[in-house]
Order: C-alpha cells, then sequence, then structure tokens
RNA sequence: GCACUCGUAGCUCAGUUGGAUAGAGCGCUGCCCUCCGAAGGCAGAGGUCACAGGUUCGAAUCCUGUCGAGUGCGCCA
C-alpha cells in the first residue's frame, strides 16, 4: 500500500504530464521540486502542493493560473473532496477520511518494518564511527557519535541502502607506541618490579594491569632485560589486540557492533598508502613545496622546508597538506588518504564519517581529499558531534583525565541504561551541544522524552491487554485488526492521530536524505503526545474510551488504532537502537 | 589572523532542504481531582528568527558583510 504522499505526488506528477499532453503546458516539465506534503496549519487541508509555483516559471504561466488547470485534474482524483488554491499559488488537497484510515493497514500489516523505504536503492554506503585510539576503554565523549553513527546506519538501511559499519583502528602512531611502553610497565609490575609512579606521558589508567599481567603469566620474564626494540613491536600487538577488545565489549554494552574493523597498520603494510598516493600523483595532485607557517598563531621553531603536498586547495581546502613527514615516514593524513581511497575501492558511491568536535578542522581536507581520489563521483559527508555535557541535577560532573579516572561508557551505561543513553544522545541535533543529566534522563515523568515515549508504547500494550481481559472473545492480533472495518474512527483527535502515523515513512525518508537520526527521536515524541492526548480525552468523555464493552464494532476499530500506534512507535525505536517497553513495571 | 559550527519565546531546543499567521517542552499566569484512568489535564501570556544588505513570486532557511559564542589551526593522532 502506497502513502498518501507518495501516492498524491504521483497524481500531481501525472496530473502535470497529462497537462502537457493536451498542450495546456509545456511538455516534459521537470517535476523534481515538485512536493506533497502536509500543510504547516492542519486548516489548510490534509495536503498542500507547491507545484504549480515551481512549475510556473518553466511552464511561463502565473502560478494562480496553472494551480487552477492542475487543480481541475486533481478534482477527478477518488478519494479527494476538496481542492483550494491559496496563497501565492498552493494547492490545498482535502481527503476523505477514509483513505486517511485505510493507512493503519500498513503497520498492521507490515510490523516493525512499516517505514521501510526504498529510496537508498541498495546504494552502498560506509558509515565510520566510533573510531577511538585503541589506547584504553571508551568514556563518556564517544557516546554521542557511537549512538549517532550506529542510528544513522539503522536508519540508512531503513530507507534502503546497503550499508556496512566500520570503525578505522589508528593503531600506527606514536600513540600505539607509548601504550606499548605503559604496558610493559605494567608488565614489569607484574613480575614484582617496583615502577614507582607512572612517568609522565605514559597511559596511566589501571586498564593496562591485566594486559601486562597477561603477558607475564603467559610469557615470563623473557622480556624483562630486553630493549625496546626488542619488545616494542610484541607489546604494542598484544596491548592493541587487548584494547580493541575492550572498546568491543564496551560497544556491545550499547549494543553496537561494527561490521568492518579497518587496521591504518595493516592498511600501510599492505601497501595501501603508496596506493592511495599513487591516484594522487597520476592526477598531478602531489607537489613537493614549501608552506606558509599559520598566521596569528605562533608555532615554536618554524622553519620552513620542502615537503611532499598533495595539492588540497584544489578542492576547497585552506592550504595544501602534508603526506610525508621529514623523518620520512608518512602522516597521519596520508593514513586517512589510504583508508578513503580504500573505501572508495571497495565500492562505496557514499562515505559517512562521524567526528567529535575536536575533529571539525579536519573536515576540508577529508572532502577534497574523497574528492581528488573519486574524480568528485563519491558522496563523502561528515557528521560532526558537539560535546556532551554530564550533570547530575544540574551541577556539572567532574571528570579527571590526569589520574585516569574519567567517567567511562560503561559508567554511564550502568547506570541509566542503554536504551535511555541511546534515546537521549539523538534527542540533539548532532551539531548543537548536549545537557545529559542523570537525575532527569531517568525521571519519571513528561518532562523526560525516554520516558514518554515508552510510555505511550506500553500504555498502546496495556490497552491490548485490558482488551483481552475484558472482551476475551476478541482476537486483537495484527492480522485480525488489519481487516477490521475502521470506519467508526471519526473523531478528530483520532483522524489526527492517525495523519501522524501516516507521516512515518516519509518522516524516514526525510531523516536519511538528511542524515539526521533525531528526527526520528522528535518524531516519536511528537507521535507519543497525540496519543497521550488521546487517551486524556477518553478522562472527560466516556465515549472517546478505546475499550466500549457495549460497541465491539468502535473497540475493534480503535484497537486497530492503538495497535498501530504501537507499532509504528516500535519501528521508530528500532531505528534508535531502543527496545520497547510492553510494561513500566 | 584564518577556517568550521552555531545565534529562533525568560530557559532548553525543533522547524519537513525556499513556502502560507515561526512551533514544542520547561518556567510563568489562570482553571480543573469528595466519584469515574491525575506517575496529571485544559487554557493563556510570551518573538524585530543576532544585525544590515542581497537573490525571487516567497527567506528563520540560500549569498555577502558586521557583531557575538564554541571548536580547530605546519610533520601530533
Amino acid at each position: 500500500m502506497q502513502n498518501p504522499y507518495q501516492l498524491f505526488r504521483g497524481h500531481v506528477v501525472e496530473a502535470v504530464t497529462r497537462l502537457g499532453a493536451a498542450g495546456a503546458v509545456p511538455a516534459g516539465l521537470d517535476t523534481a521540486h515538485v512536493a506533497v506534503e502536509p500543510p504547516r496549519d492542519p486548516s489548510h487541508g490534509d495536503l498542500a502542493t507547491n507545484a504549480a509555483m515551481v512549475l510556473a516559471k518553466p511552464a511561463g504561466q502565473k502560478p494562480r493560473d496553472l494551480a487552477e488547470r492542475i487543480a481541475a485534474e486533481l478534482r477527478a482524483v477518488p478519494g479527494v473532496t476538496k481542492v483550494e488554491i491559496a496563497g501565492p499559488g498552493f494547492i490545498n488537497l482535502r481527503l476523505t477520511d477514509q483513505v486517511w484510515r485505510e493507512t493503519l493497514r500498513a503497520p498492521l500489516r507490515q510490523g516493525v518494518a512499516y517505514g521501510d523505504a526504498a529510496i537508498g536503492r541498495g546504494q552502498r554506503v560506509n558509515v565510520e564511527y566510533v573510531s577511538a585510539n585503541p589506547t584504553g576503554p571508551l568514556h563518556v565523549g564517544h557516546c554521542r557519535g557511537a549512538v549517532f553513527g550506529d542510528a544513522l546506519s539503522a536508519l540508512l538501511e531503513k530507507a534502503g541502502y546497503g550499508v556496512v559499519r566500520e570503525y578505522y583502528v589508528n593503531d600506527a602512531g606514536a600513540q600505539v607506541d607509548v601504550l606499548a611502553r605503559s604496558t610493559y610497565l605494567r608488565y614489569r609490575e607484574a613480575l614484582g618490579h617496583d615502577i614507582g609512579t607512572i612517568p609522565e606521558g605514559l597511559y596511566p589508567g589501571d586498564y593496562l594491569k591485566p594486559v601486562g599481567a597477561a603477558i607475564a603469566a603467559e610469557e615470563g620474564a623473557k622480556w624483562h632485560d630486553q630493549p625496546e626494540s626488542a619488545w616494542l613491536d610484541h607489546f604494542r600487538a598484544r596491548a592493541i589486540e587487548a584494547m580493541m577488545a575492550l572498546i568491543r565489549e564496551d560497544l556491545a554494552v550499547l549494543g553496537i557492533a561494527h561490521e568492518v574493523f579497518t587496521s591504518e597498520r595493516a592498511l600501510q603494510e599492505a601497501g595501501g598508502v603508496e596506493k592511495g598516493l599513487k591516484i594522487l600523483e597520476d592526477r598531478g595532485l602531489l607537489y613537493t613545496g614549501v608552506l606558509e607557517p599559520p598566521k596569528g598563531k605562533t608555532v615554536e621553531d618554524w622553519e620552513p622546508r620542502p615537503q611532499l603536498l598533495f595539492a588540497s586547495t584544489r578542492f576547497g581546502d585552506d592550504v595544501d597538506r602534508a603526506v610525508r613527514k621529514s623523518d620520512g615516514s608518512w602522516t597521519y593524513f596520508a593514513g586517512d588518504v589510504a583508508n578513503h581511497a580504500d573505501k572508495i575501492g571497495r565500492g562505496f558511491t557514499s562515505l559517512i564519517n562521524v567526528f567529535g568536535a575536536d575533529h571539525g578542522g579536519y573536515v576540508k581536507r577529508l572532502k577534497a581529499a574523497v574528492a581528488a581520489l573519486s574524480e568528485s563521483k563519491v558522496d563523502l559527508d561528515i557528521k560532526v558531534c558537539q560535546l556532551v555535557n554530564l550533570l547530575d541535577r544540574g551541577q556539572p560532573v567532574r571528570m579527571s583525565k590526569r589520574s585516569g579516572s574519567f567517567v567511562t561508557l560503561r559508567d554511564v551505561v550502568d547506570e541509566v541504561g542503554r536504551g535511555v543513553v541511546r534515546f537521549i544522545m539523538l534527542t540533539r541535533r548532532n551539531d548543537a551541544p548536549l545537557d545529559f543529566d542523570f537525575a532527569k534522563v531517568t525521571e519519571q515523568s513528561k518532562d523526560n522524552p525516554v520516558f514518554y515515549v515508552q510510555y505511550a508504547h506500553a500504555r498502546a500494550h496495556s490497552v491490548l491487554r485490558g482488551a483481552v481481559a475484558e472482551l476475551p472473545e476478541i482476537d486483537v492480533s495484527a492480522a485480525a485488526l488489519a481487516s477490521q472495518d475502521l470506519s467508526p474512527l471519526a473523531h478528530p483527535a483520532e483522524l489526527a492521530l492517525i495523519k501522524l502515523i501516516a507521516g512515518w515513512p516519509r518522516t524516514v525518508e526525510s531523516a536519511a536524505l538528511a542524515h539526521e537520526p533525531h528526527r526520528i527521536a522528535f518524531y516519536l515524541t511528537e507521535l507519543a503526545a497525540a496519543f497521550h492526548g488521546l487517551w486524556n480525552q477518553g478522562k472527560d468523555d466516556d465515549s472517546l474510551r478505546f475499550i466500549r464493552r457495549e460497541d465491539r464494532a468502535v473497540t475493534l476499530a480503535r484497537l486497530a488504532l492503538v495497535r498501530a500506534l504501537a507499532t509504528t512507535i516500535a519501528s521508530g525505536l528500532a531505528v534508535l537502537g531502543v527496545e520497547p517497553l510492553e510494561e513500566m513495571r
């Protein structure tokens, strides 16, 4: 079954085509920008289209004249009760209530698959997120990007894209050498040596103790009197392996599992950097040059030196970027060229990177790299997540990084639960800062969106349970309700809820196109509010109660609405990765 | 100095990719529970969409500039 919005967009396009064939307008008008949307003001009708305004110029007609012609065509469409032209040339449509009621059958038949869209057409999208350095457990700062990336991936899948969730492991730089040295220290400690205080510049966290202890237990003291050159590679490999295991566990706590982990080191060893740079070189985008010192920021011991540069300014970057360090090794950026060349080589035509706020300055050069590598054929979208302010009853939660006792991702999830963390992280746009208040997010009140949405879902199921208890002979299964007569649903509040439910597929589409999963959270809050509102009206007006013992037909129609609502919430929560509750306990 | 993100009600934020009279929650004001579904409900006040230009049928949305906030700025990762 097609959604009214898609259906009527089709009708509008057909109307324009017919007019073209009849010579009333030029044939072959581009209808790509024609939109059929719910009007902001419900008094304007059920659907509004901008077709006449968008097409007025190419058709060489006044918007209102064109609107009149299109409107005449639309008046003949079944299910349309009223067509009006308003304002500068809007065409407002009003549909029969029955058209709207019929939309409830989609969620009842499809279950949580309701809202699945095809706009992705199977296009392969790579979503890279988290990609935290493998030097310790994840902390709260990683939460937002992790949840965002995961929800975005689910959203894109729901919209019909072929998604791969990817984690880029930064296991090649100086930081993992520090990790190796820190682990070596813990190893010596495990062997019974006094290591004193952890020297400045090494990782002090306790989480390396088990790693050192494991090496000591399994391999004995054989590394003890060796020079660093003898043990560094080995300790680095073991430490990275242990840290990635830790990180995977942390992610699992949040319900996240990446499909692909790409190792920077492995990519380098396989010649990935040379491969990526070769592409740039073949296109004449690499040269040896000298960069200007940055202005307004004094750099200690600046000395101009010639280095191998990527001409990223040709693709909108501010300065060209170095790909090789003076010691001959590759820069981090060179690794990223390799990473993205690799992704492009694997056939992705759309790449998404989820970054923390501190990586905002990195966006341009990466976009430049992808544009250069793919001849602008591959799209790269970089979503920058702003900081999360951790609060408790409005007071900032102190975090001490120096002592290594920062708030971990696991601490937060253990404290408030996976569902709460995931939902709250998506209650703001990614580029706006977010307050996360431990007291507020677990509060059971209308002010807490997680609770509010879960409560709506639980309440719907409570109604279904209550119906069976009161009227044991009725069948409230989705299958049975899907073929129910829905005509008793006639109250404005019921129809308003129905229209909101009917808006779920287009919410999925627009959120997916915009790469904005937070829209799902807002939609669910709105949906929950409409349902709670309908419920509350039943308090003032008995005739609006869902279960009416004396009227079987009304009851069943309303139960169909209730189940459709619950299904839609479940469908939305699935995108966010939050488990819907059937009772609030 | 430059770049990026942002600036919408007292506060926190949405705003369907350029649409009609700019929305929600909190807070505030008023009304509503001896009984029925109040972990509440209903109603109301509250705005120069930072500012100034521009683009066009039409701008919170796009462009330019100004002001203000946050972030980042040779080989670190």
